[in-house]
DNA sequence: AGCGTATTTGAGACCGGTCTCACATGTCAA
DNA sequence: TTGACATGTGAGACCGGTCTCAAATACGCT
């Protein structure tokens, strides 16, 4: 039954009053602008301090037009590669006086939209987005509109010109193809998990997302460069809804040319293939060498370790942030984006492939590690 | 050189005047209260749509006393545990039509409080918070002041009534710590990541966090339940940092008297042990048995799959947003702490202390619900 | 028609800060 | 003494909404 005496919280002008002097003058301590004379700051501070003053961010920002914080529209917080960028973000911006508003789009370009409008409603200074899709982005050019910078993180989207921080993904994709080449494969398989209409590649018109359709570049010319027919083929799209990851490995792997490689668009995906794998009793790299993005730190403990694309995930959200901040502060050159460099890490999961292994022996440390 | 001519953004007046009725009749219309005519509404509907208005959340704040916004600190969103329960809040807030504004800790006590100035600043309609210390939590009773209502997320504070959401750790500890007794253990080390002064569990007062406090209970009520004396040998603190929880492990591994079984308090000290080991060419589970904290999904691909205490962590922060939700709604009953259950996997990283290793008994897969 | 009641509408105060401007006071030089 | 100029302070407008209140209009009924 206790009902919250409705608390009003203490004002300005509370304090302006305890301490004797006008709203103005207490303000102007408090908020550190204009000039007041030492008795006069001493009093006011004293007053707030006695009667537990608090400045009110809101009715600040309205009047200054500055909100101190930037909003963030990321895929899917849960998703460690976010969780690190978000980190990255939150770190550059909190060094520079920023708050951090987070909205989950959770991929679908819908929410993310709506999204975004709340975050322009609360006057946030500024955006960064990881735009859900290519094709859908009437709210970002809302955005700029509205004149708020916006820097788009991990994917870029052609007709949009603001700043983008990204990783150099074609030529990620194109090494890991080349190392899997390298090693003597010559059907490679990429598997996305990015939405699609059907698993079955069919063209760059069912993607929708930037980072894929580089990916997807880097995979195909890799292998035409080394003379592979038709590398599509193998590519594989979808992979990320729960039991979908499974039924397309398996299918790839048990349909017949199947390829002896794969490279996972991400760390979840290799989990589905090291699943898949221990279900149908093959292993890595005996029987399929598994080359996955993003350097997640599980990737080191696995038997085997598995090779990865390293990216500067939590570079990739500070720099975005820096430089959002730095147009918030009011520099105009013209948009750029920002490419980040990948880094290849070779562990263990590469091998010759199968109808290329004669030299089998030496390489297992102990007994053979059944799942 | 192109200066953005300072856009001043479309106001209600600015609507109003356009569609020729006045701005308290446009404020009706456009805030969805009040009463106004369906020709009045059409009019002012469709001025704000040709003048592309966006309501000024903050102006809407300022009037109402509510930001329909919850502030959330956590110790670390990169950590995949806070990752999940900040999508349960988030997925909880936003079906509620809230919004989240989130900081990071770095579970450290001072940045929290500045963190949670900032939100109060902000006007937050009420606060998640992980609190990084049972002792510095004057900032959390300044919430309470405020009146603006404070859920507790993992972690309690037994000298501050407030709700809270957390999981059985004590019983979550005695479970798995049985469960190693059970398989012949008689060694068995707790290794945190709390921070603490000195890696050597000394005693309470070491410990500034709930839920370490209760494990390590749990694992010494277990230990001694069986007859195990001076348990509290094997407990160890602050392998957090870089390096350290390698330093840890290996001291203790290496010492005499060695432990057989190792409880990890998270998914990073596990995969700490797992390099360790492997550093040491030693062998789970023939070597050392081991269970984490935490259903990493990644936990369930190493050789061999690692037994973990899984914690329904996504429900965690979806709770604790609902129940923030429904305290700013205005429920007012007196604070409950809400215990979630957890659940012990069993996979394959427990066997038999090596001294005790002769058959090698069945290590059968099975779950049970702790809680 | 005339009256009571319900519905629409507008004027203006208000939220809690910032900011402009005018005025008061102090300092110093001529 | 007076004027020029810097400094400190207060009154009050303002930001963009909401909300109260009273006036205006519409509606229902005898």
């Amino acid at each position: 039954m206790k009902r919250t005496t409705s608390k009003r919280l203490v004002t300005i002008s509370d304090v302006a009053q305890s301490a004797g002097v006008s709203k103005a003058t207490a303000a102007r301590v408090l908020g550190s602008y204009g000039t007041a004379s030492p008795v006069v700051k001493e009093k006011v501070r004293e007053a707030a301090r006695k009667l537990g003053y608090q400045a009110n961010e809101l009715a600040r920002s309205m009047t200054t037009g500055k909100s101190k914080t930037i909003g963030v529209v990321v895929g899917d917080i849960e998703n460690p590669y976010f969780g690190q960028a978000v980190r990255g973000i939150s770190d550059a911006a909190h060094a520079a006086g920023f708050d951090v508003i987070l909205s989950n789009s959770g991929e679908d370009a819908a929410k993310e939209k709506a999204a975004v409008r709340v975050l322009l409603g609360k006057r946030v200074d500024g955006l960064i987005v990881t735009p859900a899709s290519l094709y859908e982005t009437q709210h970002l050019h809302e955005v700029q509109r509205s004149g708020r910078p916006l820097v788009l993180l991990d994917r870029t989207i052609p007709d949009l010109a603001v700043d983008a921080v990204v990783t150099d993904d074609r030529r990620a994709a194109e090494a890991a193809t080349r190392a899997l080449i390298e090693a003597g494969h010559r059907r490679i398989a990429y598997i996305s998990a990015t939405e699609a209409d059907d698993p079955i590649y069919r063209g760059p018109h069912q993607i929708n997302l930037s980072t894929v359709m580089e990916r997807i570049e880097g995979v195909v010319a890799a292998s035409r460069a080394a003379g592979i027919e038709h590398p599509e083929r193998y590519i594989r799209l979808g992979a990320n809804r729960r039991g979908e990851g499974d039924k397309i490995i398996s299918e790839l792997l048990q349909g017949a040319d199947r390829p002896t490689a794969i490279l996972a668009s991400d760390n979840v995906v290799a989990l589905e293939v090291f699943k898949t794998l221990r279900r149908l009793g093959l292993s890595i790299p005996q029987d399929l060498s598994l080359i996955a993005f993003h350097d997640a730190d599980w990737t080191s403990v696995t038997s085997p370790p598995i090779t990865v694309i390293a990216q500067p995930v939590y570079d990739l959200g500070f720099e975005s942030a820096q430089i959002l901040i730095r147009r918030i502060t009011g520099i105009g050159d013209a948009p750029r984006c920002r490419v980040l460099a990948t880094t290849l890490i070779k562990r263990q999961s590469i091998g010759a492939p199968p109808e290329l292994q004669e030299s089998r022996a030496g390489l297992q440390k102990s007994t053979a590690q059944i799942g």
